[in-house]
DNA sequence: AAAAGAGATTGCGTAAATCGCAAGTCTGAT
DNA sequence: ATCAGACTTGCGATTTACGCAATCTCTTTT
């Protein structure tokens, strides 16, 4: 009988907490010294956390920090309330510069979900209200997120079945495949009545510590008075923006 | 279901997952459906998951959402260095007002760590600079903090060794218990030559979703020169910003 | 109020993951 | 080259998690 009653899962949970707790990298000895575990039992619990990514060991090192989905899992329980304290006035400059809607737009599961919108004075039209589900194949913001996932986030999403909203929306998979490849050479997304019949949106990812693409900012506007706007301006608008959430984003070194 | 990863830490995440995403809490059933798990192991799972305050179940009712000690593992990730983008104008508020030392403190472990601090221009001392280790007893935000712990929380750290600063520490059983009660009651810190000989601080819990207290906020002056200020006016500028942080970080809960 | 139904919980035999330990491999410093 | 410390892998024995089905507990319907 050993001392300690502890379940498995519950040793997992706390090699997590080690982790976080520390400033700068571990390494397997400091963790198995904390946890007064064996140095084979320690590794191979941080093994099944690396295979799940939720513990990361930077290329070439011994050491262990948090992993991405661990970040994703942060973001996630995050309220979309608390977006406005410190994105508001990123979206209200787009706003003010375009004089159509801006939004921020998350990763959430298998969708985008808007988190934060913002219209000009008098606008009618909400296209991307908080809390609206964006399809990852179909929307500029959504786009903008999945083409900048890895390849098995992307092959798992193109297992699954994908709703055709208008005749224009991708949905094959070679489609869908040349879609991405295309917004990862341009760096900005472009849904031209793909989603919402009548709407033209650009979205672009934003890069958050490490490089990581859980979030995207998007325009939106009605396609017969914001197509002639000029493209170039939108990219390097919108790709500030990105450089500029994503700093406010970045929580994690 | 012959799919990928089914090994048992990969479902508990995936039940983590589950619930982070979802705005509102979920019940059993909304997991097994999602996951395709059957309800009778949805539920030991979820077991496994409150058991270890992961999971929370609100008094009463058959939901779960994100328990208290996944909030503070999520939050034990982010970077000090993150803080800034959406606290510094904040306690910039506090200083402007009070033309005195300002800082945001976060739960770590069984310490409080500074992750923010601003500070009047041309300030001499800097009390609590990013990284410093805060005790629970003996500082104003490690107090502002311990107070509104559980009584499992406050009960071990009561179980360990505290060290006595000066001679004003309070470090018996007892005189913390009080000191928990006296804060409770009145919703702020104070430590007066606690910690710092010389030196006077204020702290406030910061509540976030779930009413869940990982930070505080804190001022903090030479005694002689920030004595004379009114603590009430201290107390209501601190609780103000403490909302504003509350809401900044606003975490589901 | 009684019945029906959906959701939540418990028990059980079987299958699988994890356990501690020990023996191997790698790495970098002397 | 050698050595020490850190990392990795392999092995039965044990513990835990597994799916399923039966039971319990509510809320809703009649």
């Amino acid at each position: 009988m050993s001392e300690t009653n502890d379940k498995p899962l519950s040793r997992y949970i706390r090699v997590l907490e080690t982790v976080a707790h520390a400033r700068t990298g571990v390494t397997l000895t400091d963790i198995a010294r904390e946890l007064e575990l064996h140095p084979g039992t320690a590794h191979r619990l941080i093994r099944g956390l690396v295979a799940l990514d939720l513990l990361h060991s930077p290329a070439g090192t011994k050491s262990y920090v948090a992993g991405a989905r661990l970040q994703s899992l942060l973001h996630a329980t995050m309220d979309r309330a608390g977006y406005a304290a410190f994105a508001k006035s990123v979206l209200d400059g787009l706003v003010a510069e375009f004089g159509e809607t801006a939004h921020l737009a998350r990763l959430s599961g298998d969708f985008a979900e808007s988190v934060l919108m913002e219209q000009p004075s008098g606008s009618d039209r909400a296209f991307v209200q908080p809390g609206r589900q964006l399809p990852l194949h179909a929307a500029a913001s959504g786009k903008a997120i999945l083409a900048f996932q890895d390849e098995d986030f992307v092959a798992r999403y193109l297992t699954r079945p994908r709703e055709q909203f208008t005749e224009r929306t991708k949905v094959g998979e070679t489609a869908i495949r040349n879609e991405i490849d295309r917004i990862r050479a341009d760096g900005m997304a472009v849904c031209d009545n793909e989603l919402d019949s009548g709407v033209l949106s650009y979205g672009h990812p934003v890069r958050i510590g490490g490089g990581q693409v859980l979030y995207s900012v998007g325009i939106t506007g009605l396609a017969d008075r914001f197509r002639p706007i000029d493209r170039s301006r939108i990219k390097l608008r919108l790709s500030e923006a990105a450089a500029d959430l994503g700093r406010r984003l970045g929580f994690t070194g």
